[in-house]
DNA sequence: ATACACCCTGTACCTTAGTACAGGGTCAAG
DNA sequence: CTTGACCCTGTACTAAGGTACAGGGTGTAT
């Protein structure tokens, strides 16, 4: 199996056929060649390319910015400078990220440690008070 | 004041009026008596009800994630430990996105000094493993 | 040669979390 | 008693990220 039909993909990739499509539209995946009778065949890079997408959108980036982070490279039209000018604006993006998450992480800790009593009844849950009194830092 | 038109409402909890009317539609705010004239009449708890959802929807749950966490809290069956068992499966996922971005933000890292050392990576996508296995081709 | 699974394009539709009117009624100040 | 700020319902729209056909062609096993 050299290369891959396009339900193929979706299977290994655990996405969508009409996903695939959508990326080739939005230009996130190059459009591949085709059989004889336009049938799509993919290489298997394909499928990392897809699985880069959906954990890079399950942290949160866009697809506009997945295609950013995709196209971080040298070619042509691209100069090594400007790659690591982007680069590093990606860089503040991804710290930002981890920052807010890191703060999340904290306010979830910190509820889930007014619990003291787990058996008590929700209408006198800590957690939820707190969600609702606006004291949670 | 003892009660408040959605537009003072709006006002206290920061929200767009649309915004109360969507939420009352979605189920997460009770419906509240009307005046003669039909204006809803909110109590001052209502400021505290949207507080409670813009501040759950911060810490990543969705609308509809915040509506179960509201309809636990009327629920006499459900305990305290129901609540602390949904906050705890948030800082899992929370955690596994920090992760993630850790990874990413080495590989961009590695990106940005291969760039410096005049090593610039032309051809495949430089960061497209990284999610995989934290390394750089 | 006939199912049946698969592929093609194109267009329409869905979900989430709201926003934006249109076309009307209401309330308080001047 | 009019003006302006507010409220009502209902519908339509937004952006992002898909999903779901319709109507047709292809590939292969029996």
């Amino acid at each position: 199996m050299e290369s891959l039909t396009i339900g193929q993909l979706a299977r290994q990739a655990l996405v969508n056929i009409e996903t695939i499509r959508y990326y080739e539209r939005r230009g996130l995946i190059p459009e591949p060649p085709r059989t004889e009778s336009g049938y799509r065949q993919y290489s298997w890079d394909a499928v990392a390319r897809i699985r880069f997408i959906k954990r890079a959108q399950e942290l949160g980036f866009s697809l506009r910015e997945i295609s950013e982070l995709l196209s971080l490279r040298v070619d042509p039209n691209t100069t090594c400078a400007d790659v690591k000018k982007r680069a590093e604006a990606k860089i503040a993006d991804v710290e930002q990220k981890i920052e807010a998450l890191q703060k999340m992480k904290e306010a979830l800790t910190t509820l889930v440690a007014m619990c003291q009593r787990e058996q008590a009844p929700t209408s006198a849950c800590p957690i939820l008070e707190t969600l609702e009194d606006g004291t949670l830092p």
